[in-house]
DNA sequence: TATAATTCATACTAGATTGGTAGGAAATAG
DNA sequence: CTATTTCCTACCAATCTAGTATGAATTATA
């Protein structure tokens, strides 16, 4: 039951731009360093703040010393978001709900496993979401 | 973040046996049965089982009216070790630590997420360190 | 206005993992 | 002896993961 590297790769590189402030348009940070300083491909980080930029939780300014900056209050955000935000599926058993809440395993109706899953998938989205971003840097 | 599906196989296919009572060794059940029972592939169930009784968590008889069994006070062990005896890797993140506790992400040391990372997998450990098999039929 | 830095977009890819299948050997009750 | 069952090993197709490749669009600044 493993979360996706590039989960921790985008939990890694906000954690980076919290510390170094960026969190207005004028100050933003671009990818280039974010990526050297946290070792990760530029690339990667590329497509991975263009799914945070879609999910509202970083914004961007293009061209020379240009880059990325938080959203306003994003630090306060729970981190079942972030994960979200990074692609991270949440559904930790496919067979009880998909994201976008179908069914899946037509065992689900009498499935005696359920409740239990259920249960799981609870306490997970519970524990993640009383964790902010800001956690990361303290 | 999804258990695999083997996973919820196995939760049902052992909840399975707990309700038919197969907790002895002249009460065992075919995986034929279960498998018919709960719509599993049976050579996907011998592998699965293959597992299980590995990890202590069933035994087995062969031959005619031979099948598998739940070790004694199996429906009393938690969730966490049944997972794993069915051959999920219960380390969340890969980079905080892997199943033998090796570390293996070069910056674990220095990584400002490690604390939240370990706090997510605390969290998971425990919720599933209190639920028991019995659970699945209850 | 040319240049360099930067985000943004699309497509490709090697390797690992998942969820199986195939074929049969070994044990055992009847 | 036969049917049933566990047990063993190998294979396989599809998907996912983590990443690379290529380059277009935007913009500050010299």
């Amino acid at each position: 039951m493993k979360f996706s590297r590039s989960t921790t790769y985008g939990l890694r590189a906000l954690g980076n731009l919290l510390l170094a402030g960026a969190d207005e348009i004028d100050k933003v940070k671009s990818l280039n360093i974010v990526a050297e300083e946290e070792n990760i491909s530029l690339k990667f980080l590329e497509k991975l703040f263009s799914q945070l930029k879609k999910a509202g939780i970083v914004n961007s300014v293009r061209g020379v010393n240009g880059g990325y900056y938080l959203e306003k209050g994003v630090e306060k955000i729970n981190l079942l978001k972030v994960l979200e935000g990074l692609g991270e599926n949440m559904a930790v058993f496919g067979c009880v709900a998909d994201v976008n809440g179908k069914v899946k395993c037509s065992h689900s109706q009498n499935c005696g496993a359920v409740p239990v899953l259920q249960k799981v998938q609870g306490v997970v989205n519970q524990a993640l979401g009383e964790m902010r971003l800001e956690d990361l840097v303290k």
